[in-house]
DNA sequence: GTCGCTAATGCAAGCGCTTTTATTTTGTTT
DNA sequence: AAACAAAATAAAAGCGCTTGCATTAGCGAC
């Protein structure tokens, strides 16, 4: 209909400053009065990109994610780059599989939560020259590109908050560590903490569950049930901390009177809680654009990678208080 | 490597059953061998056929949508169909936008939230022939394929139950309603309750506000400011609910006894409110699982679309009590 | 007007797969 | 063992786009 050839089209919808403004404006009429659009499947084989970019996070579940990958998708988009979103419900398997799907799906890049994987897994991604980023993890010498914070020494900074006030029997929720770094790192920046001031977490004192409410709410049952009560709770995330402050007050007990609860990721619920929740904040949104970042950076040339490390802050509210007041 | 044409490649990964059992682990070793990947632009482009589907939701930054996306994602990942999620803001014209970026990308099918759209994008998705659905929405004649609930009769029975208990002075904090047939479907709702013990919402009782706990706060003081004070704020939706909880608190008021809250949606978060939240059950997981039924079946072959509609249930907890009590 | 140079466009060769059609192999029947 | 049918495989033609290269148009200088 504009007279013109398809590469003269082709031209127009990828690098229009090639094409004289008369032909352009001609060719865009015709392409605005058919609504065309173009192929995907033709142009990602001829072209070989598909301008996607796959994450895998464990679930969309719970709202810890969400507003990370919401920025990555805004910052993405930014770039005509669409994200494509597969969960592995934190089971390292179903991870992988899902990385295969993401390939399958000619994904020009892929964005995966913290660094504990497969190294065969990693090993495939070089080879295959894959660009990715890891996020929401970061240690002084990961050697992949991440973005992401320190959380084992937020978890520490957290723990010694607890221990300043005068916490001496102090016990832990904590997230399923196998194939989680996140959550193990957040173990042993409380052991850290506790080990500083020459205590331990012994094994009746912790415990791993899902992220969960109601297994917020379990292990705080069970926690509670000692005697001497643990006078803190240090959860190793918001979601559980509420868990664990629900059951508290099923209990009948009062926090943080009768019991300290802290959670971390900072995640909104975190000050509609009663008492409103101690926690550690993280960045989400920054985390996510710098995400982006990365690997559109990477994506478009190999160049230099500069790891990302973001800094989080405790957030005191009223759930952590010293014990017996 | 394993003597065998392209073609007898093709049917071993789409058909095997066409392929004798000795040639087909032949072919099998050698992908296995050479980790080998189909091409999915060639494949989109020879088949014609993506195996992808998209939804546009309004956030992913709120848990309202999270579980039943999930839902859908796990149902059409059982049939190899990947999920693409974007994202409109709450905005008509972001979503119109979103849309024509996941047309772009080759999906076969969409999953769209709620029915308020410009018709021309309606007529645009027929011409293309594209299948799709609309989900969380649902109303007796409506005429494109839907899976949802009576968001209107639930909010009736949520407000007839208000209005059961006694109270007589009721405000509202809904939703924006513009563009959102769920927000403004539950304000008619409240109102067909009250219209049907002759009383009326006037305009001083409904504040109309994005989904945000901060912004339910806000509308939640100034509804309190009110004197006399309202006795119930029923909420469009348990987000807003929260953040009017918190508010209450803020102010130095109880509930239920100063004021009862409730919201819509059954958050998880809604049990860990202190007083838990009293709301309408939302079956977000089937309805993702209904969705990815519908869709594949209307992608399948252009057959008869039956409508699911689902129940919600009122869901009684310690944030509604008679008024003064 | 012709020439040379650059900018704009057209030509045509794939990109890696699926699918129809043709051919070969295998198995069955007589 | 020949003849045939059925099953398995190969051959080859695209699918709709991008892109390197060839060609043409446009324009200023001589």
């Amino acid at each position: 209909m504009a007279g013109v050839s398809t590469a003269t089209v082709s031209r127009v919808l990828n690098e229009p400053e090639r094409v004289s403004a008369k032909t352009r404006s001609r060719v865009e009429a015709a392409v605005a009065h058919f609504d065309y659009t173009p192929h995907f499947g033709g142009r990602a084989l001829a072209s070989n990109r598909t301008n996607t970019v796959g994450a895998v996070i464990p679930t969309m579940e719970n709202a810890i994610f969400a507003r990370g990958l919401q920025a990555l998708q805004e910052a993405l988009a930014a770039d005509g780059v669409t994200l494509v979103v597969a969960t592995s419900n934190y089971d390292p398997e179903r991870e992988a599989e899902q990385i295969r799907v993401l390939l399958g799906r000619g994904v020009d890049g892929l964005v995966l939560i913290g660094e504990a994987r497969d190294p065969a897994l990693y090993a495939m991604l070089e080879r295959r020259g894959m660009p990715f980023v890891l996020v929401w993890s970061w240690r002084p010498d990961c050697p992949w590109p991440c973005v992401g914070f320190d959380n084992r020494a937020a978890a520490r900074a957290m723990a010694e908050r607890v221990l300043d006030l005068g916490h001496r029997h102090i016990a832990m929720i904590a997230g399923v560590t196998r194939g989680n770094d996140r959550a193990a790192a957040r173990v042993e920046g409380v052991r850290d903490a506790l080990a500083g001031r020459g205590l331990r977490l012994d094994e009746s004192n912790l415990i791993e569950t899902p992220y969960h409410l109601e297994a917020g709410a379990q292990a705080a049952r069970r926690l509670l049930a000692d005697s001497p009560r643990p006078t803190a709770i240090v959860c190793g995330n918001d979601v559980l901390a509420a868990g664990a402050l629900t059951e508290v007050r099923g209990l009948g007990l009062k926090a943080p009177a009768d019991v300290s609860v802290t959670g971390f990721d900072d995640i909104d619920l975190a000050h509609a809680l009663d008492p409103s929740l101690t926690t550690v904040h993280v960045p989400h949104r920054r985390m996510g654009q710098a995400a982006a970042k990365l690997l559109l950076r990477l994506r478009a040339q190999k160049g230099e990678t500069t790891n990302v490390v973001f800094e989080t802050a405790l957030v005191e509210r009223g759930s952590l208080a010293p014990p017996g007041k």
